[in-house]
DNA sequence: CCCCTCTTTGAGAATGGTTCCCATGTCAAC
DNA sequence: GTTGACATGGGAACCATTCTCAAAGAGGGG
């Protein structure tokens, strides 16, 4: 029941605090062996999925079914805006989102409503980019 | 470029007249192949992709990753309600939501949002077995 | 410190959904 | 009909994830 301390999950969570984006458990495991913290790749997924049961770590499904990893600052419930070009994330509190699904669920005679909601643009950062590109190919 | 009406796409077209829950490209082969109109599981696969792409059907990825389609009464963008006990499902006109993805970009200076949002729930029908097979048991 | 026990690890095999390959079938335009 | 581009399907390939199980190691009680 004790979860034990072992220098793999240390490495992780380490890994974890110099980390901004949400990442896949390969990448994880490739950024771990580039430290040289080398750790086992079913170690990885297996410390993610703790993680995430704990709470600890959110989970996103990329489009291609891979499922990124996060530490958040916020500890409790919220959303996601995510660039689609760098990744970059941005941690969201949506109380409107929060009334609408207990109203929907309400309204539709469901019980315990349960949600996602995602959001995913392009920051900035990267239109800037995208915009000198395309001034530079004219 | 010009789709081809073939015996497979017009079964897999009937199918879906006569579904009204999500289903997986698995399930939608095995139950062509319960009909009696064979189609194999590669061309389900294509057959849905296609109709996706075209956006004919919605595509909700379930927890286990698997991908389920649904041909919905709506063609426009909209939300969904489902049971995860029975998959009954509700399509939802969420203006709320379109509001807030699109204040949150504005918000963080994101471009070109796009926004998933999905509730899961168990409804009335699914709740009501629930208590009697409780008391049942008592 | 040293055991002893019980958890954890890791390499490779297994799993399972999805896509690819390509020889063969078939729509539809002329 | 003839023809050629498009579609099909069975099995192999792919790939993220999970499983297996023998070996390593954490850590509490002596
Ligand atoms: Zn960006
Ligand atoms: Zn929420
Ligand atoms: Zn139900
Ligand atoms: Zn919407």
């Amino acid at each position: 029941m004790t979860l034990r301390m072992t220098r793999q999950r240390a490495a992780v969570t380490e890994l974890l605090d110099d980390i901004d984006d949400f990442r896949s458990a390969q990448q994880l495991h490739e950024l771990l062996r580039g430290r040289g913290d080398a750790v086992g790749l079913a170690t990885v997924y297996r410390t993610m999925q703790a993680l995430a049961d704990a709470g600890e770590v959110d989970v996103l499904r990329s489009a291609d079914g891979e499922s990124r990893y996060r530490r958040c600052r916020e500890r409790g419930h919220h959303h996601h805006l995510v660039c689609r070009s760098c990744g970059a994330t941005v941690e969201l509190a949506a109380d409107v989102v929060e009334r609408w699904a207990r109203q929907v669920g309400a309204d539709y005679g469901f019980a315990d409503i349960d949600h996602t909601a995602e959001l995913t643009g392009i920051c900035s950062a990267c239109a800037a980019r995208q915009r000198s590109a395309a001034e530079a190919a004219r």
